[in-house]
DNA sequence: TATTGGGGTAGAG
DNA sequence: CTCTACCCCAATA
């Protein structure tokens, strides 16, 4: 037995993380392939580590806890590259050619669980302000301002959700909900779980990385 | 049609 | 580089 289920070392991490990026979750035996890719643990192994992280990521979600892990650890982020100058690795899949202008708004391609879910990730391991080694270890694909805008309405979306009683929502006035009398709550994108069976187009294998 | 959700960009610190 | 605010677009009620 080389490594414990309980010593995820900040490598693993990394590992399990890319593994997580490389394999979507439409990866048949996704568990066992990201297990290959990290040695020492086995599919339960890492299951459980992802496990353990969405439920972390839940609590987050639902209710009020704020970074409930290690937060005082970062001066382990500047172990294998946080500061290192790595040029830009963003990869820009063919699609700016709709553009005429210089200052021509983008399209806008919406995000998916797989960069919701390293999004948040990086942002318990990193940290609130750290956008540029957000983007640079965990959501590869995503420019910094890209993670940044993306935070931004999360954190609207969450204190939102979060203190109610201010918002002029047209559904949030009292009376009941249509259909059925039950409290009928509404989730949007942005939760974890994938409400919708199409999820990540297979467009997403540019990541270079700058070790 | 009106409102909300979602993402990008522009400007300021 | 990060934060804030505004704008634009698409989906939905």
């Amino acid at each position: 037995m080389i490594g414990n289920s309980s010593s995820w070392s900040r490598l693993e991490d990394k590992a399990f993380e890319r593994a997580l990026v490389v394999f979507p979750e439409e990866t048949l035996c996704r568990w066992e392939k990201i297990a290959s890719q990290v040695p020492g643990k086995t599919w339960f192994d890492v299951k459980k580590r992802y496990d353990d992280l969405v439920h972390d990521i839940g609590e987050i979600d639902s209710g009020r806890v704020e970074l409930p892990s290690y937060e005082d650890e970062l001066d382990c982020a500047g172990g294998w590259g946080s500061s290192t100058e790595s040029g830009t690795s963003q990869v820009w899949f063919g699609s700016t050619a709709k553009g005429k202008d210089t200052t021509e708004r983008r399209k806008g391609v919406p995000w998916t669980e797989e960069e919701h879910r390293l999004f948040l990730i990086g942002l318990q391991r990193y940290g609130k302000g750290d956008w540029r080694s957000i983007s640079r270890n965990a959501v590869v694909s995503r420019t910094p301002t890209q993670v940044a805008s993306h935070a931004q309405k999360y954190f609207l979306r969450l204190n939102s959700m979060k203190k109610d009683k201010k918002r002029p929502s047209i559904h949030d006035i009292t009376t009941n909900p249509p259909t059925t009398t039950t409290t009928n709550d509404s989730i949007s994108t942005h939760d974890f779980i994938d409400p919708n069976p199409f999820s990540h187009p297979p467009s997403y294998h540019g990541f270079g990385f700058p070790m």
